[in-house]
DNA sequence: ATTATCTATAGATCTATAGATAATGC
DNA sequence: ATTATCTATAGATCTATAGATAATGC
């Protein structure tokens, strides 16, 4: 399960460097995998039979089981949290900003449940993460309130409250798939702009646009 | 760290039923406060010290140590969501309802913030632990759904919404305890109103009515 | 006689490291 | 010569249980 992107810090160069990246990044990944079905309680030598590497190599890289785990979640948030501050950078209204977020991460959640569970199952660590995702959100949702158009008693709280109930819904979505969820979400999107302070006709108008170009295909 | 209540199946018959009711309590009690540390991975033997009581004693009780982590954080839950259902079940407007709900779980979590901790720390069990709190918070959001004052696509999501806001809110406070919230807290129920699809200016008018009767003191 | 706790421990499991092996770099 | 992986293992730690101890019930 290759949650989200790609190998994160490959291409050192060399071949020592290359090989060295690839047992570390196979280590992160087997870490991700076992934080999404929830058995981070496993021994070290699991880890490194999921990751199909030697047990020693696991101490060429970490020192403990702690810090694999922290460095495999800290991995999947950023790479997530980049690629969607990349999605709403030029987007100037706020308010879709936020409905575009909202929708596109419920999306991807339900396209990969590895990495939905992933964050769902670290509890409130993802809210409490301090990479893109918080700082591209907090940057967003301060723009809106100071240009008045949202009103919500500060960017950090509105960031609770709407990330809150993003993993809110992630979780039901996860324990329970159904077949088609855009409707849904985009009336959850809705709820939210309403909760920032839109007027009800505008917030589901702009919940129901159509997502940007820069969104994959399998996400629109 | 007696979590929210007393202690739970106490008062069997006898001296033998109750001195293996406080063992099981503490016990109980020592898991809830390692789930609020996040130090689920401690040995048996640490657990059985911290609720001094002798080592083999854990066995008379669970047969695992995820078996005790489950009963304490369904305890600490249910008991949590009883003292919550007795305190809204004679108002009669949903809205007002789910207000002091949100409005009180967050005043109790200030107050209680290692049983804040614990919820917070379980991540998404909380929203999908099927007990009391959920089918209070169900039934009032199905209720105010059914009458048209909220227009949301169900209960189930609109529960995840707001239960994953709250959660997100919570964790935000528990990282950085400012002397007064009330305010805050407030604007943030009159968002969640908002959501939930009432008018601006009636969701900031209820969201900030005294709290009734029942809430103890310390909560007003 | 029954019930529950407690102490002690055998056996299982896990961690951290040492030293061998293999691959690259110069 | 350097770098990284891999295997093997000593020592530490943990679990589950057996049997002793203490308290209650009848």
């Amino acid at each position: 399960m290759n949650i989200v992107h790609g190998i994160q810090g490959a291409s050192h160069a060399g071949r020592h460097g290359r090989r060295k990246a690839a047992t570390r990044a196979a280590l992160i990944q087997a870490g991700q995998q076992l934080i999404a079905e929830g058995r981070t309680d496993v021994s070290i030598a699991t880890i490194t039979e999921l990751a199909d590497v030697g047990f020693g190599s696991f101490y060429n890289h970490f020192k403990t089981k702690d810090q694999l785990f922290e460095a495999a979640f800290a991995e999947a948030m950023e790479s997530f949290g980049h690629g969607l501050g990349r999605l709403v950078e030029d987007v100037d209204d706020m308010a879709r900003a936020v409905s575009i977020g909202f929708r596109v991460i419920i999306r991807v959640a339900r396209a990969k449940p590895g990495f939905a569970s992933l964050v769902t199952r670290s509890g409130s660590a993802a809210l409490q993460f301090d990479g893109a995702l918080r700082r591209t959100s907090l940057h967003c949702i301060g723009r809106g309130i100071d240009s008045g158009r949202f009103s919500m008693p500060g960017p950090e709280t509105a960031f609770a409250a709407i990330g809150g109930s993003l993993l809110g819904v992630v979780t039901y979505l996860l324990g329970d798939p159904m077949s088609d969820t855009d409707e849904l979400v985009d009336s959850l999107a809705a709820g939210v702009l309403r909760m920032l302070g839109l007027p009800d006709e505008e917030a589901r108008s702009i919940a129901h646009e159509d997502l940007p170009e820069g969104v994959p295909e399998e996400y629109r």
